[in-house]
Order: C-alpha cells, then structure tokens, then sequence
RNA sequence: GCCGGGGUGGCGGAAUGGCAGACGCAGCGGACUUAAACUCCGCGGCCGAAAGGCAUGUGGGUUCGAAUCCCUCCCCCGGUACCA
C-alpha cells in the first residue's frame, strides 16, 4: 500500500505542533514591519457554520502570505459575546446568559481550532467579560465628559419584542432588525452618542481603500444636505418664537403657499384654533397608531389636516395656512417645512389633493408656468414673481436670497444632515451596564474609574417587561451617590452591543493591559488595523460606529491617525448548494463539521475559495470537492512518490518546467494579493498537471524538479496549511513552512520562448502560426502575410492595413 | 424611484479592448483491472459533410478588432426611500 495522504493524522498532527509552539503568536518586540489583518469576531451562537468559515478561512490565507513576505503578523480572534440570544436562552430555557455563552464560547474555539487558522489565541477577547467591558463602560466615562455622551427624552424605536429601544440603524423596513417586530415609536428619556458632531469627518473617507458600496452607504446614511434655515412668524397671539423650516431651496421661498409641520412637532398643540382641534387631535391620534411601515409608504395619497393658524412669510409677508401632515418627519431637519407645490413633487401632490395655491417662482422657457404643471421643473432660467428677486438667473438665486436672508435676521445658511445621535441605551440584562448613577440631590453622577467594572449581577429574572432586569435586583441598584454620600440609584440600563464591537480592535493590541485599554506603545506598534475583512451587512452599523469610535478616541489622545481600518474587503454571501441561504428550514446547511470529518480542512478551505470570487460568494457546491481533493491528492504524490532524475539543467523540458514554475509564482503572487483565491488555485492546478506530465516524460532535470516541488509546496501552503507542513518535512526541509520566504519569480526564466501569434484577417482568427518570442514587429507581419492560409484570403490583392500587437497578434485588414 | 453589484456552455466560473469558455464539476469514449473503485489519456457551445457561419440578457454605436468602452431597454441580487 502506497503512502497515502490521510488528511486525520496529518490536521491533527501538525495543529497540535503548531499550538505547542505558539507558532502565530505575533510578539510586541519582533522588528520587522507589523501586519494587523482582522475578520470581524462572531457572535458566540454556540455552532460555527460554514458562514464563518468563508468569512475566516480566506483572511487567513491571506495572512499567512503576508508572514511569509516577512511581516509579523497579528491575526486575532475573539468573540462578541453581550447580546439579545444568550438572554432568550434564559428566558426560554432559565440557563444563566453568562454560562450559557461561556459554553457556546468553549464550544466554538474547538470548532475554530479545526480550521488550521493561525489565529493568536494569547490575544483573545471575549466582550462580556469583566476584564473588557470593565474598559466599554471606561469609554462610555471618556465620551460622557466630552459631552459625546448625554441623556434627552426623543422619540425611540420601541421593539415590543425585544420590549427595548433600538438604534435608528437596527430598524429595517419600520422592524427589528434581530425579531422582525414591528417598531413602534415611544418618547423616552435614553443615552445617546453624539456620532453628529463628527458627521462632517465621517463623510471623508482619505487615506483609507474600503469599497465604494460601504463608502456611498456611509454617505447617504449621513445625508448631508446643504440649505437654508429660515423663519416664519406665526400669526397667533401669545406665541413669540419664530416657525424655523429647514430648506435646500431658499431660492423658491417666494414660491410657499403654506407650510406643513410634523404632527409630532411641539408648536401644533399650542397654534391649534379651537375650530380645528378636534380634526388635528384626531389626526395626530391616527399618526401615532399608524405603525412606521404604514406611513412610510410612498405610494399612499397624501393626507393632512389644517391646524387653522396661520405663518407669515418673511420675505413678501404672505399670510399663509399651517397645515400638519404626516409626509412630514419630525426627525429630519426642524419638522417643518414651507411648501413649494410648484418646485416640489410632495408639495405639489398636496396642493392638488386639498386645493391649495400654486405659484412658480422659476421661469422656465418650455414650460407654461402659469399651469400647475410648473411643478415638474426644478429649476429655471430666472426668478419670477417674487418680488425685488425677479430676474436674478438661476445660479446666483440660491445665494442671493440666502445673504438677503441673512442680513436681515429672518434665515442663515445651514447644513443639515440625515444622521441621527446614536442611541446606545437597552432595557436588557446580557450588556455592559451604564456607568451612571441617579442622585436625588446631584442628579447624573458618573461612576467612579476606580470602581469600573459596574458588575453585571447574578441571580436576576428575565421576564421581559419594557424595564431592564437589573431594576429587580435592589441590593445591586441602590447606592451611595459618589458625590455627597446620600441614597441614590444606578442607571439599569446596559449598553448597545455594537459599543463593545466599536473597539475591540484596539484592546487585540494590548489584551491584558489592566490600566488602560490600550497603551500607547501597543496602539503605536499594531494600530490602525491594515486588512479588514467582514461582511457588507454592516455597512451603516459597526463600520459607521467604529469610525466614530476612532475620531473620538484620537481626540482623547488614545490612538493616533484618523481612520481605524485602512483596508476593507467584504466578502459575499455563501449559499447553499441550491442557491438559497442556507437555513434549516430548507435543509440546505453544509455543516463544516462534517465536512472537515469526510474532506479534510484543508480541502474545505480550499473548495469555499474555489467556488468563485471572494467578494460575490454564491452557492457552495459539494460534488466539485472532488477536484480539489484530486488536486491535493496529486500534489502529495507529486512529493512523496519519487521521480526519475538527471542532470541535465539546459534541457528544453528542464527550461519549460522552470518557464511554468515561474510563471505560476508570478500569477499566484498576483491573485494572492488581490484576493483573488479561486483564480489563484487554478493556477496551482495547472502547476501541478505540468509537473505531472514533466515527471511522465521523465526523466527530469534533478534541479528544476526540487525547484518546481519546494514552490508548489510553498505556494499552496497559505491555502492548504496542514498537508504542506507535512510535505515540506518530507521534502526535508526545516519547520516551519509557515515562517518560509514566499518564493520569488525570475522574469527571465518565466519568458516564452517561442510564442503562438494569432494571425486575423478583418478582425477574425484565421490562423496560428509559431514564432521566437523576441522576433519583431515586422518580423511577425512578414511571417502572418506569408501564411498560407493568410494568402488564400488575400487572394493576391494587398492588404489595406496591417496591426500588429506584439507578442499577441496580427490583424489584416482587407 | 434612486444608489451599488450582476446577467458568459448542463453547472461553478475564466478572460476588463486582442484566440470566448482557463481551472474545476457533472457527462461521453478509451487505457489499466477478473470486476469495480482509484488513477491516467481523449472528447466536449450551437448549425453544417466540409468550407464556413452563428454565439457572452436585448437593440444600437465606437473600433482594424468588443463579453470588455458608450447609449437604449429587459431581468436578477443587495441597499435605500415622502430626507424638504
């Protein structure tokens, strides 16, 4: 029986060697140049699935290329473990949420160990452990006294489900992004990050290379808007401060024959006439039972009620009606806008719905702007009816009116964007909590930093009941106030989860540092990360928070340089073999386990990279494991089993062995660094059916066949780590492969002797002829128009034109 | 509606201005074998006897030459949406 490759022995032995040896323990004092590669760490559900594995298996291959370029590279892993799941389980089962994670958590490391990733245990993170949420709720201290962190009353996003607030960003569709409940509105008082304070910074993306999909995702989510804040006096007695509406066409104010404020907006209940109070409270009682998915519906008619007073405009001093309706959100600039039904879509639909005014304030040489149908048109050639205005061209009327505006106190420029503070506070158990104490005397006192962490306590009921839990527990609520000593209560709400995900990067620099989240020397030395890789789904959640997270933390002198990932990649979705996401529903899961039992890791990590570009992921196909594991098969046997030799290095096959060998590295090098993994297997597939036919035809050059072997090897060894440390041994080379210069392509070796010149007439590939590479370009045309097929279609007649592309290929033109 | 990605053999995909279908799966034929498996060799878009013609979602354009660049439209996936 031959000496086969049994993928058992040879995973095991070698993960076992590599872990005794701390074989990818990145040191702090190694000098060479540092290599911070990170995949986003999982949410520790208690099974690694093959979701994981794609989205851990190719950062690792990737990282193990840049070891063997000579970097030192730290590739962590960890996991985020606070969250809604584990507080499920508690409910529903009346496990403890920590013993139920720290379970799923031992669970998971063994899974991970089987992938052969070069993970560097010694730097892992858990998030719900003392030792780092101590340093969340440190952050949460820093932000509060920057006054980046701060407690108002808004309107939340009230999950009934998950009977807790949520961020703007966990709300898809009006539901929960976790339970898919409907989302209600609630106006409770909550902590808030105050992310709009950096929103201008977050727009620029300099320095860094993330995909464009993140980077417009980002932008529109910040929505910057550039317009004018101008105020109309509201024409009813006893009521001073101005109706402030945010625009981005002061230039049409002229043009506004109403205005529309949200029903949620603070001034409709006093402006109200008693003539109309009926009809607005019972609209404003509709809008608040409507859910968020109802009124966001585009395709809904218009509705509204007036309130019955009235708004002055300031620049002509129209008398005109307020009207509430629900097209309007309070969320987004004042709450209040002036309607311009004839420059505006919404405003026009309203105008025509209610009968209300419509006057173009633009000149527009196709358009009959006397008909309502003005209001197709954004802009025209100049202004009209509007008063000293009329005339001004279009460009200059933006500005125009705005310094108008501004020199007579009634409206200032503005910039006005989409992004919401973030609201960071949970009524749940399973998060860090709050830091913050509530004294009837001193109101909002911040924990001590001497006394972090506020530890979660134990023994708590998890009845959801719109309160967090910890409100149960007295002895762990009530407290002496920090201040003066008297009775006062901790905050029982915990933080977001996505805070401890905003951070962790860093604490993978320092993980144990017990005074500091991370020195200066460890953010200096590792930080910012280089190569990120997770998945695109987190576009506006954590890749928009870590960035804020960053800002602020380089304001706090903690980290220096401005962004904390310089490199994103997002990889695609893998599916299952039918094309579905792979639910058990479906019964389409591809269960890594067994796949690891039945193929090996190595064959697995290889097939998810094979089955097609990284970043587009599709369905995991398992019949076509069978090629990778013929490859890797015939690879070992190119190792293990002997071939003929001699000496014989100027040999033609021994020069188109070496010409291939060096050919492969220099396109395996190329995908490599691009990530293109599939192509660069392909490449190592066609290698290895060279050698073979090489070794059929043998004998072989003794020194061209060690070079082509030690390269396929040391190609291959990022991909399939296991079976090339083992065949590296057998070559007998010293351990380990892992820590062996990537191998370098020799430009001249891997030249084409003779190349085939494609030779077409109009365009079209009429023949193939064999020429030296280094022949010329009239060379090469003297040889197609010799060609006698070449001849036939000239049928004696001179060609018109004749392009040669050296090296490629001649096109006659006839 | 808007933004981003995509549409290529039976299947996954390759080729980003120069031989369409690399590499692999499945299939067919052959060698080895008592037989099977493994392994190896060969074939493989469509029409046609061949010459040749037709083929990269659709229709047009630019070019000596287009899967690739430009325009029109259709379909699929992801995101986003009354944002004033």
């Amino acid at each position: 029986m031959a000496d086969r490759y049994e993928h058992h022995a040879v995973e095991s032995k070698w993960r076992d060697r590599w872990e005794a040896d701390d074989l990818y323990h990145a040191s702090d004092d190694d000098p060479r140049p540092k290599w911070y590669a990170l995949t986003m760490f999982p949410y520790p559900s208690g099974d690694l699935h093959t979701g994981h594995w794609y989205a851990m298996a190719p950062p690792d291959v990737a990282a193990r290329y840049r070891r063997m370029r000579g970097y030192n590279v730290m590739f962590p892993m960890g996991f985020d473990s606070f969250g809604l799941p584990a507080e499920n389980a508690a409910i529903k089962r009346g496990v403890d949420p920590a013993e139920w994670t720290n379970a799923n958590i031992e669970r998971m490391r063994g899974q991970l160990r089987r992938m052969g990733a070069g993970f560097d245990w010694a730097r892992e993170v858990v998030t719900s452990s003392p030792d780092y949420y101590k340093w969340t709720q440190w952050w949460f201290l820093q932000l509060y006294k920057r006054g980046l962190a701060y407690r108002a009353e808004a309107a939340a996003n009230w999950c009934p489900g998950c009977q807790t607030v949520l961020a703007n960003e966990q709300v898809v569709d009006g539901r929960c992004e976790r339970s898919d409940d409907v989302v209600e509105r609630r106006f409770l008082t909550q902590w808030f990050f105050r992310i709009t304070a950096y929103a201008e910074e977050l727009l620029k993306f300099e320095g860094i290379e993330w995909p464009e999909r993140i980077r417009t995702m980002q932008t529109n989510w910040i929505g910057r808007s550039e317009g004018a804040l101008l105020g109309f006096t509201v024409d009813v007695p006893g009521i001073d401060e101005k109706l402030r509406v945010f625009t981005t066409r002061p230039d049409t104010v002229y043009g506004a024959t109403f205005m529309v404020v949200a029903p949620e907006h603070p001034l409709v209940d006093r402006i109200t006439t008693p003539e109309q109070r009926a009809a607005v409270d019972e609209y404003v009682r509709a809008t608040n039972r409507q859910t968020e998915i109802e009124r966001l519906s585009t395709e809904r008619e218009k509705t509204g009620v007036p309130t019955g007073a009235y708004a002055i405009n300031p620049f002509n001093g129209a008398r005109i009606p307020i009207w509430i309706a629900d097209y309007v959100l309070v969320t987004y600039g004042t709450g209040a806008v002036m309607a311009v039904p004839a420059h505006d879509t919404r405003d026009f639909e309203f105008a025509t719905r209610f009968g209300l005014p419509i006057v173009p304030v633009f000149d527009h040489p196709e358009i009959d702007v006397t008909k309502p149908l003005a209001a197709a048109f954004e802009h025209g050639t100049r202004m009209i009816n509007s008063g000293q205005f009329d005339g001004t061209p279009d460009e200059e009327a933006f500005s125009a009116v705005v310094s108008f505006a501004e020199q007579h106190r009634i409206g200032e420029r503005t910039v006005n964007y989409r992004l919401r503070d973030w609201l960071i506070s949970r009524q749940r158990y399973w998060g860090a909590p709050i830091p913050m104490i509530h004294c009837e005397r001193d109101g909002i006192v911040p924990v001590d930093e001497a006394d972090l962490p506020v530890l979660l306590p134990e023994g708590v009921t998890f009845e959801p009941t719109g309160q967090s839990p910890l409100t149960q527990i007295p002895e762990w609520v009530n407290v002496t106030c920090p201040e003066c000593g008297g009775p006062a209560r901790r905050e029982t709400d915990t933080m977001d989860t996505f805070m401890c995900s905003s951070w962790y990067q860093m604490r993978y620099a320092d993980p144990h540092n017990p005074e500091r989240p991370v020195s200066r020397e460890a953010a200096r030395k590792w930080l910012p990360v280089d190569q990120y890789t997770g998945g695109g789904e987190h576009a506006v959640m954590h890749l928009l928070y870590t960035r804020f997270f960053w800002k602020a933390a380089r304001d706090m002198g903690v980290v220096e340089g401005d962004e904390p990932m310089l490199r994103l990649f997002n990889q695609g979705v893998i599916l299952g073999p039918d094309g579905n996401r792979m639910s058990k529903s479906r019964g389409n899961v591809v269960a890594p386990d067994e796949q690891v039992d039945r193929w090996g890791a190595d064959a697995f990590r290889c097939q998810l990279m094979f089955v097609g570009p990284w970043d587009q992921g599709g369905p995991y196909n398992p019949t076509g494991m069978a090629g990778i594991v013929r490859w890797l098969n015939r690879l070992w046997s190119l190792i293990v089993e002997e071939a003929p030799l001699a000496d014989e290095p100027g040999s033609a096959a021994a020069r188109e062995l070496r010409r291939i060998t060096h050919k492969t590295i220099r396109r395996a090098t190329e995908d490599i660094e691009a990530l293109r993994f599939n192509t660069m297997i392909s490449r190592l597939m066609e290698h290895s059916t060279a050698m073979q036919r090489a070794r059929e035809q043998g004998p072989v050059d003794r020194l061209a066949w060690q070079e082509a072997t030690r390269t396929a090897v040391l190609l291959t060894a990022p991909l399939a780590p296991h079976i090339t440390e083992e065949l590296w041994e057998r070559l007998g080379l010293p351990y380990s492969i892992h820590l062996h210069p990537w191998p370098e392509f020799d430009p001249e070796l891997a030249r084409d002797e003779e190349m085939e010149l494609v030779v077409q007439v109009n365009g079209r590939v009429r023949d193939k002829i064999l020429l030296s590479s280094d022949a010329g370009e009239e060379e090469a045309k003297a040889a197609a128009l010799a060609s006698p097929r070449i001849q036939e279609w000239l049928e004696g007649k001179d060609p018109k034109r004749v392009i040669v592309v050296p090296g490629k290929l001649v096109n006659v033109v006839l």
